[in-house]
RNA sequence: GUGAAUGUAGCUCAGCUGGUUAGAGCAUCUGGUUGUGACCCAGAAGGUCGGGAGUUCAAAUCUCCUCAUUCACCCCA
């Protein structure tokens, strides 16, 4: 009788053994840094009401309008993104209370349906940093320049881009400005962009096509119509940058695919990962706390990276600098009382913090030693008949291929293996 | 939602214009005289050629349908 596969769903993968060394590496170097930084980790539930999506990210955006894993009878959403959860616990629990400015971040899955092409999975995870609570310029630097510091000592190069969106006070004009543009020029636009300049104009400046990139290329700046206020704050960010040594560029193009943005936004981008150039994307939403019942006028700005395209960059840098944990000790039992001894002693020594193995499939000696070397086992110890009857065992090690003879005691061997 | 490409062993792939029991490398397992890994050698196991119809004396190979995967568009991390 055939048995009916189940596989996972589409879009939904597997992180196998050997990649998830990669992942940890990646998630221990990003949670090393973000406590220099002093920032702490918050854990979200990831379920959440409908609305509280819907209100944040937009109701016209496509994360919202077609891409939400929604149950529709309970009116609860899987989250496609983390910052609208962080930013209600932010306000549930009272945290800008007890601390005026707050710096979290939150690592795990997400979950939009679209279509899975590369980079882009529908449970894919994000690693969301953000500061609540202050609007100073100072710290929009502060939390890019950690990112920059991040993919440093990652080893992945990815490049910088910067730009700023205004506020509701400079934005709505400058749209407009943008919109007259816009349509002087809809006949040599594509399809796409004469749909966008409808729904949402600032995306035609995002068009991939190069005809609509060279019209696009004269439209007027959003960067030389900020309001006097938006003004001041993004040219601070740019000295702060410099000041870090924090490489970017401005990229007047560049905008937002969820509601709340304002003013500072940026990008970590790369070629290498073909059509997902963002490896990570951030920037300030004031306001948005306040839209999800927060304080009046609170400001936060945040980030969120994209863990399976920094495991991709990664993985193609094919470095084999990631060895796992290897074995310390492969202890082989030949025979029934080599084998029942040998159960024991493997017991005790992992009481004793000591990484130990043993095969239970009764091989033959030689099989084992292949499995110890397979295991990358620093030492390999021998308990025969011969042993138990003198009370030592033969320990190698795998390295020197020397042998000695020591007590099978815990304590004996411990003494050995744990020199180094 | 749209378009294109690809589905042969656990993995990476051969298999030309249809023709006997479908192959390789890696991985797995067992051996290569007493109880010693990596290298080497020998052998074994592993596949309803994604699934279903059709054409044919004959289909992994040709046609159609279907499913799946991948890449790209859209959108985004």
């Amino acid at each position: 009788m055939t048995v009916l596969k189940i596989k996972a769903l589409k879009g939904f993968k597997d992180i196998l053994p050997d990649e998830v060394t990669l992942w940890k590496y990646v998630e221990d170097t990003a949670r090393d840094v973000f406590r220099r930084f002093n920032f702490s980790e918050i854990r979200l539930p990831i379920l959440e009401q409908t609305e509280l999506f819907a209100r944040s990210i937009g109701e016209d955006t496509d994360i919202v309008e077609k891409e939400m894993y929604t149950f529709v009878d309970k009116q609860v959403t899987m989250r496609p993104e983390a910052t609208a959860s962080l930013i209600r616990a932010y306000i549930e629990h009272g945290l800008y209370i007890q601390k005026p400015v707050q710096r979290l971040f939150t690592i795990g899955p997400m979950f939009r349906h679209e279509r899975p092409q590369k980079g882009r999975l529908r449970q894919f995870h994000q690693m969301d940093i953000e500061i609540l609570g202050s609007e100073n310029p100072l710290v929009d630097t502060e939390l890019i320049a950690m990112g920059a510091m991040l993919f440093t000592e990652l080893g992945i190069s990815v490049d910088l881009e910067l730009n700023s969106l205004g506020c509701p006070k400079c934005r709505p004009s400058y749209r407009a400005r943008l919109l007259a543009f816009i349509e002087s020029r809809l006949d040599a636009l594509c399809e796409d962009c004469k749909r966008r300049s409808v729904t949402n104009p600032l995306r035609v400046l995002d068009c991939k096509k190069s005809y609509c990139r060279e019209q696009v290329e004269e439209a007027p700046s959003i960067l030389e119509h900020l309001c006097p206020d938006c003004d001041v704050h993004f040219s601070h960010v740019q000295e702060g940058l410099q000041q870090l040594g924090v490489e970017y560029s401005l990229n007047k193009f560049m905008v937002r695919g969820l509601d709340y943005y304002c003013r500072t936004t940026f990008e970590f981008v790369t070629s290498d990962l073909g059509a997902q150039s963002a490896v990570c994307a951030g920037g300030r939403y004031d306001g948005l706390i306040e839209k999800l019942g927060g304080p009046k006028g609170g400001p936060g700005i945040g980030f969120a990276m994209g863990l399976e395209r920094m495991v991709l960059l990664l993985q193609l840098r094919e470095n084999a600098a990631f060895t796992r944990s290897d074995l310390e000790l492969f202890v082989i039992g030949l025979g029934e009382k080599g084998e029942q001894l040998s159960y024991g002693l493997v017991h005790e020594m992992r009481g004793q913090k000591c990484r130990v193995a043993m095969d239970h499939e009764g091989r033959s000696l030689k099989s084992q030693m292949k499995q110890a070397n397979k295991a990358g086992a620093k030492y390999v110890l021998i308990v025969g008949d011969d042993e138990i009857e003198k009370g030592t065992g033969v320990l190698k090690d795998m390295e020197t291929q020397q042998q000695q003879e020591v007590e099978l005691t815990c304590s004996a061997l411990l003494e050995v293996v744990k020199k180094h």
